[in-house]
DNA sequence: TGTACATCAGTGAACGCGCGTTCACTGATGTAC
DNA sequence: TGTACATCAGTGAACGCGCGTTCACTGATGTAC
């Protein structure tokens, strides 16, 4: 299923790319293996070829929207200085992503409610893996130096992507009132009180 | 299309029951008008008769789950004593709501992404009015008062509601490791830590 | 270097299933006088 | 109080559309000797 040749990978990203661009372009009631083949100009038995069904191509496309999306907010924690700094550029990268990419951030929120995530759980996890883990790496020592409050991993990640995601799952569905600009001012620093160690 | 007979408004009741029961049972993916009108006994033309058509009928279900959410978290508001009680209350109902009602809060959190939501904007917005606005009306007092941090409304909303909605959609969508209690116990504190006004 | 073969990649017409929706109809409830 | 009529509520068989999927096939690429 995943591709032998340089000529077949190249087929299944345009396959993604025309897939992101029905979804977005047409909404998720059009998302359809026809109409991505339409947009593709590659063939269905071709796109079976790769995907081996509807939900495999979206579980793949789910998977690199995903990963770009990990790794466009794990980037900034490369260079920076302070706990306080790191936290702040985790919520400014998320909201920074959505405004730019909004395709791919659509997709990913969209995609959190439908079925073949769990169809899929594995090769998507395997996915998410590699870009989870440097941030985990970078927020331990700042737990264990006593600057970030010592909480499960699971409910740590509620309270910094919680409030972003949040936004994000409402500005990308068009709730009137929310600016993605006035978020990335104010978000960011309140997240970082609800993280940090008492002083 | 609203109901002119008590016989009419129990019968749309008992589709809403059972429409809720089909997908908490069954999946979003057998969430259809024929498994609701098998599963209720009310008869398809029935079903059309009181809601339209199948989003009508999701729209008023969302309609209703959401209005008891809301409900359920403006409820301890009335005796909170504390704008920090009061704060604390609202991520300790969410969550207790999802616990207590997991069909309904699935319901709600799975539609977030569908297309009906858009489409019958504005008796869903009319059914969350009535139990947004004591909400909205308990925090003015606080922020006024400097105890709650003065933001956009949206904002403020994000951060108290973002990190509960987050962890309620990964614990319905299944995801291991998480543990409600836990949640019940943490986040709540650290809510507050991130709306209070600066001591 | 050339030939034979195996595998990968790609095609597109066709199929069948299940979904939302319709419709002509019957029965129950409310209303006017 | 009774009768006639209008409206509301409910029935279930039938339809058509569009979706995911299949399949027999051709063409391109890689490999063995």
């Amino acid at each position: 299923m995943s591709p032998k040749q340089q000529r077949g990978a190249e087929t299944a990203q345009r396959l993604l790319d025309a897939a992101l661009a029905v979804h977005e372009a047409q909404g998720p009631d059009h998302f359809t293996v026809q109409a991505i083949s339409a947009a593709s100009g590659v063939s269905l038995g071709s796109l079976y070829h790769h995907f081996g069904s509807a939900d495999g191509l979206a579980a793949a496309l789910y998977a690199r929207c995903m990963a770009e999306l990990l790794g466009a907010v794990a980037a900034p924690l490369a260079t920076a200085p302070t706990a306080e700094q790191g936290i702040r550029a985790i919520a400014v990268a998320y909201l920074a992503f959505v405004a730019d990419r909004p395709a791919a951030a659509r997709f990913v929120h969209v995609s959190s409610a439908s079925g073949y995530l769990a169809a899929h759980a594995e090769p998507i996890a395997a996915a998410k893996k590699p870009a989870i883990e440097p941030i985990v790496e970078w927020v331990r020592p700042h737990v264990l130096a006593g600057r970030i409050v010592d909480l499960p991993d699971a409910l740590l990640e509620m309270l910094i992507i919680g409030p972003v995601a949040e936004t994000a799952r409402r500005y990308l569905a068009g709730v009137p009132g929310l600016d993605l600009d006035e978020a990335i001012r104010v978000l960011p620093e309140r997240i970082w009180r609800s993280v940090r160690a008492e002083p």
